[in-house]
DNA sequence: TTTTTATTCCAGTATTCCATGGAATACTGG
DNA sequence: CCAGTATTCCATGGAATACTGGAATAAAAA
């Protein structure tokens, strides 16, 4: 093999690995797959995508050794391929945030038209404020930030009696985009709790 | 903005970024500024690729703030906006490496073919080995690994002498897919040395 | 001011990617 | 074996991307 094939060929592979985190619909499916497993039908369900288009791109990302396939009775569930894939949706999201002044903007915006507040934990006493998971149990089970509580968005009606007023209430869910803990900070807020979001970007890993 | 839309927009943006690195010839350029700022010409060549494709591609990078562009006198220079894009690069490297399986087959291959050995200088006494940076000159200024003495590959026949021939002559240059080292490691066995390729991924930073 | 050099832009062509609807397949359960 | 459910595959049309040659532009140099 000569080297400018060698090369070409490098590319050529390497770069399909990104290609694959190029169209949106498949990088959200990659980071919802960073949150825990999920079978075709949740995943279309919450990427609000047709069902032919999920799988579509579910055997892109399959092709690719991104992502892993396996039935559970009636049911295909995916999980990510492997760890260092949150780590590179990572890296991607950090670049992403630097450079695109329209992203930093889209989201302050969303944020601040929505009223969430965001904390930085590492500048709080560990007293004073309460972690809060509000994703679906099996995302919490499959891997959560040390400390966190969890009570998913849906219970936060008949959950919220166990929080204490008296601490603020830091909540998080699956990353920048997800507006799961938005609703969740809103809702706290409107019934008396001081509640705000977590600054950091948090991406879970894989089992 | 509705949180669909909020979703959506953001997916758009951050995919954008990965879309820029889905093109091989890109994400060839990127490297190649990984390892020191570089005119549009120096990119072509290092590239191999048509001169209005080359700058195409650079406009590209340059509206997605991925690089940043300076006339120096004639000719226009171009960098990486940010060193995070390092890190970036860094991960997708290793996320490919480890899921793409033909990628592992076709480097090894290519490595075997050539004869190039490959060591990991955390596993050698450090007065056992030379650490030979076989890039450019200004590329060896602009970052390097630490303890690297650099000779570059188109200088090996006549700065040969220097080098020690009782250490092992460790080179590296700007990446797995470039093949400086492999030549260099090449010319020096046939003089008599002992050298190997270092085995680590080497990414610089940038200014 | 004109010429030269380096680079970018434009329009056309070819190729690849994406989403869709419906058919086909792969199972489980009875 | 058949029915039901979940998922994948196929062919299509349209959108997006990539590359090219030549023109245009933006400087620096004479």
């Amino acid at each position: 093999m000569k080297k400018v094939e060698f090369k070409s060929k490098g590319y050529e592979l390497i770069s399909s690995v990104a290609k694959a985190m190029g169209n949106p619909h498949r990088l959200e499916l990659l980071e919802l797959l960073a949150n825990g497993p999920k079978n075709v039908e949740e995943l279309r369900r919450e990427a609000r995508m047709t069902l032919t288009n999920t799988s579509n791109h579910l055997q892109i990302l399959k092709q690719l050794k991104l992502v892993k396939a396996r039935r559970q009775f009636t049911s295909i569930y995916y999980r990510l391929a492997d760890e260092t894939i949150i780590s590179l949706l990572k890296a991607l999201h950090i670049t992403a945030f630097r450079q695109l002044v329209e992203l930093k903007h889209t989201i302050g915006q969303f944020r601040q038209q929505y009223g969430t507040d965001r904390a930085v934990i590492a500048e709080l006493p560990a007293t004073d404020y309460i972690l809060l998971d509000v994703r679906p149990a099996v995302e919490y089970r499959h891997g959560h930030h040390r400390g966190a509580i969890n009570i998913p968005h849906n219970q936060l009606g008949k959950s919220m009696v166990q929080l204490d007023k008296g601490k603020l209430i830091v909540a998080y869910c699956r990353g920048e985009l997800c507006t799961l803990a938005d609703e969740v900070v809103q809702q706290l807020n409107a019934a008396g709790f001081r509640a705000v979001r977590l600054a950091e970007v948090v991406m879970m890993k894989s089992a």
